[in-house]
DNA sequence: ATGCCTTATACAATAAGA
């Protein structure tokens, strides 16, 4: 199964660019981010004839989330991070496709920072560590896809030294990501390519992509039930007219079930008759 | 410190992005 993500960065302004990429990667289920559209304006219709059910959190202007299945409709089970009723912008959605219980998340930026868009990003990361690890205690294979806006390490960012202030790089926010790291998940693209840089975005300004003066701030965690096979980042999309200032990062895995796990229960069942 | 570029909103200029 092919799990993909993808900062779209407007979804009807870039809808040619998304159907293009749907056609020709052919993912399994899709996390989409920055819609910027509000629910009505979702291009639902178009994405259902390139062959994908949708459900999706849009929001007028800014943010909004989406998760897209392959010839079948994804199983919304969760709209908005839990833990504050305040928080009225549209930045996470769950749902079940094949299996797997996906979200798709777009973190706050932060910046400016120190300021109250940092706290912000700050608090709604205590509030997804939290989540996070309600997902995990489930047992299910879940991934977390999604525009973290957090450059884990120094290999993540073009220019570390220029970065340390900034609120994608700070070291309060790396932190958050440890963590998350430290309740169990895996990060599929840093697993699949130890100590290489891989970027998963470029500013539009500057000529940033065709100097790889990238960023990698979207990324996939994987829950332990859930076996990796392969990850990669779809960067020639980048290149081309009209594109994202984000690439789509993809993962291929397998969902372990319960019976499959390692352990005392295979244990037993060999030694039964 | 700011521009460099691009989006949505709405039709000029602003807010936001990272």
């Amino acid at each position: 199964m092919r799990i993909a993500t993808y900062n779209v960065n407007g979804v009807n302004g870039r809808l040619p660019n998304l159907l293009d990429w749907l056609e020709e990667t052919r993912p399994d289920a899709v996390c989409l981010q920055e819609l910027k559209a509000p629910d009505e304006r979702f291009p639902a219709e178009a994405i259902g004839k390139a062959g994908y059910g949708a459900v999706w959190h849009g929001q007028k202007a800014w943010n909004g989330v989406a998760i897209l299945a392959r010839r079948c409709e994804p199983l919304e089970v969760r709209r908005g991070l839990p833990g504050d009723p305040e928080d009225l912008q549209s930045r996470y959605i769950e749902a079940a496709v094949g299996g797997v219980l996906v979200a798709s998340l777009y973190a706050p930026n932060g910046n400016p920072q120190p300021g109250p868009k940092f706290e912000f990003k700050l608090a709604w990361y205590r509030r997804f560590e939290a989540h996070a690890a309600d997902l995990l205690a489930t047992g299910h294979p879940v991934v977390l896809a999604g525009d973290y806006n957090i450059m884990p390490t120094e290999l993540d960012v073009y220019a570390p030294e220029r970065w340390t202030e900034d609120a994608l790089f700070h070291p309060k926010v790396r932190e958050a990501y440890a963590r998350l790291l430290a309740q169990g998940w895996t990060d599929a693209l840093r697993t699949r390519f130890p100590g290489q840089r891989v970027y998963t975005f470029w500013k539009y300004l500057r000529n940033a992509y065709e100097r790889d003066a990238g960023l990698r701030i979207d990324h996939l965690l994987l829950s332990p039930s859930v076996k990796l096979l392969d990850a990669g980042v779809d960067r020639a999309f980048r290149g081309r007219e009209k594109a994202s200032d984000h690439a789509a990062v993809w993962v291929e895995i397998e969902a372990l079930t319960a019976a499959a796990k390692p352990g005392k229960t295979a244990r037993k069942r060999s030694a039964s008759p």
